[in-house]
DNA sequence: CATGAATGAGAGTTCATTCAT
DNA sequence: TATGAATGAACTCTCATTCAT
């Protein structure tokens, strides 16, 4: 398969690279095209707009991070081995990708409606897949009575505020120990 | 007492607004100039760009939210009821402002430099304020065993998820449920 | 040949008109892109900026001026026509260039760094091609002994005085026989 | 005579610097305002419009050339002497003003037709005074035939290049010198 | 006599997008 | 399939000037 001969992906990967550097305002049409090597004009054979390269990119990271994920998770055994797996999952996933700073993290998201759906469908399947992890520990009686739509919900939102890990001046290493720090304390809290 | 005709003061609540609504780079100085009834170019006679206005803006939430933190969290006595206190103002903070969106959770933050310092400053307070209430906590024996400084962080960024309710379509009463669920289950895990 | 329809060449005729009439600081980008019948923004596909139009065409102008000059001056035999047909060249060049004010003599020169090398380049040239015609004219004796490098000098400035006539209301016939005036005492003063 | 106090002398003052410096479009009348302590709107009471500050510092500098050159002039006896005096005097106050570089210098003066009627003036006021001294050389038998107005003319022109130094890098040392070779070659011409 | 406040009218520049080829 | 050429619309920022005080 001559992958990298597909012009298309070609140009998803540059415009990830360079959205997650400089952010969507920031990056310009002319930007994509030079880092890819194709003239400006090109790139509209293929998106329609911007926007549309935009949310190529955004889409292919969220099934990156999807796949990261699962096959992490796939891995554990235990429910609380599940869930640490997950948060570090995200973590790295989020930390390897083009300097520590990918476009899905992007609070710009916000203001860009046309994005939206996207965000909440990856949501969802996030809040799921938790919910998932916890129904099952409980099935297998390793937690305490909870609600587990409930306290999916209370940690997804807690695993979110790790995403912003540049806001301290904080290793990845460090973050990691305190996402330990933080499901330590959660599952003294849930685990039977 | 002539208050709300002061120039200055009057353009940044115009710009604090559109900021929340549209973001910085949508946002532009046409647009605070019409809203505050002014000239465009009336703006800079107060201010020397547009980044500065946004740093005012910032600067001036960030106030906002630090006192509203630090006055709820002064009516709590326990330490349980602190960090309730301090989660919940943040909430609410955050959740009442223009149309539930600040400035101040702007990602563009990160790709305006011009700004970094504000934010790391601000981060910094919040973080002393956690590790104050555990502190004290564990003085008065109300916690188990606990690093104040590893806590302090891991719960830092555990609440800072809760930054962007948007993600979800949630109302602001389920996220403060959502945020009284994860504290139960937190001090289940750090209570004595 | 098409050669009239080539873009860059129209927009470099259309400012040099302009900035001629009416300065650089005067003259807009919008003037030039209507002179030529373009959108404004299209000039900059071909120049990154107004600096660089007026760059160019004070590069054009002075090529312009030393071909004139070169070829008026290889016409004439003795070192006595030759100076005179350098002056007159100059004068005639200067003068019939877009209503006689050409951007060449703009003074901005100075207070605009990024064309002191082509400024200084010209004047080199000048001075060089002067010295060239005193050399031979000393080595066929046709003058008293004297110093070539110094005596071009002088006339260098004193050529240069005469790309002011605007500064009176003199009509370009006078000026050449001012020119003709000034030259017979000068060769009065040199030659044998 | 509190002649220091003089708000429209001092506006003058600062505006002849500024101009010289930084040319008529890039100097504001901010500018103009900071450097004599005053508020900007203030320069508004003294002068109708930055055009008119400008005017009266190009006035106040022809004055003073003319000043200089009158005085310099009185000094020599033989008109030999006073032509050098003449020009010497030129170089020597258009090179002692500001940086060497005097509004009076501005070629921008070609494009800003207010001024148009003092350049011509003090032209005028040049081109008699050479031929004055022409005239009284011939008058004392110290020159051959010559038509006076036409070699003032010339002269006139001739000189006026000198204004220009800053094209090639030389010093006022050298261009005394220059100068002399100029007027040593025009008096071998005219002198009897 | 002096000025702080305010602004209208642009300036140069950028960029997503279009279209003929 | 690909692009060079061209542009409209918008943006930030500047500055001479006005005016109430």
């Amino acid at each position: 398969m001559p992958q990298e001969a597909q012009p298309r992906q070609l140009i998803v990967e540059a415009a990830q690279e360079l959205f997650a550097r400089f952010g969507l305002a920031k990056t310009t049409m002319a930007d994509i095209a030079r880092a890819c090597g194709k003239g400006k004009s090109s790139l509209y054979y293929y998106f329609a707009s911007k926007e549309q390269v935009f949310t190529a990119v955004i889409d292919q990271e969220m099934s990156g991070l999807k796949n990261s994920i699962a096959r992490a998770v796939a891995k554990a055994d235990t429910p609380r081995k599940k869930l640490r797996a997950f948060a570090m999952a995200r973590l790295i996933y989020l930390g390897q990708k083009a300097d520590h700073y990918t476009a899905i993290k992007e609070e710009h998201l916000r203001h860009y409606g046309f994005i939206e759906g996207l965000i909440r469908e990856y949501s969802h399947w996030e809040l799921q897949f938790i919910q998932g992890i916890l129904q099952d520990g409980l099935e297998q009686n390793h937690f305490r009575p909870l609600d587990p739509p409930k306290v999916a919900r209370a940690l997804f939102f807690a695993l979110k505020g790790f995403e912003y890990p540049w806001i301290t001046s904080i290793s990845q290493r460090e973050m990691k120990r305190t996402v330990d720090v933080l499901l330590e304390v959660i599952f003294q809290g849930i685990a039977r």
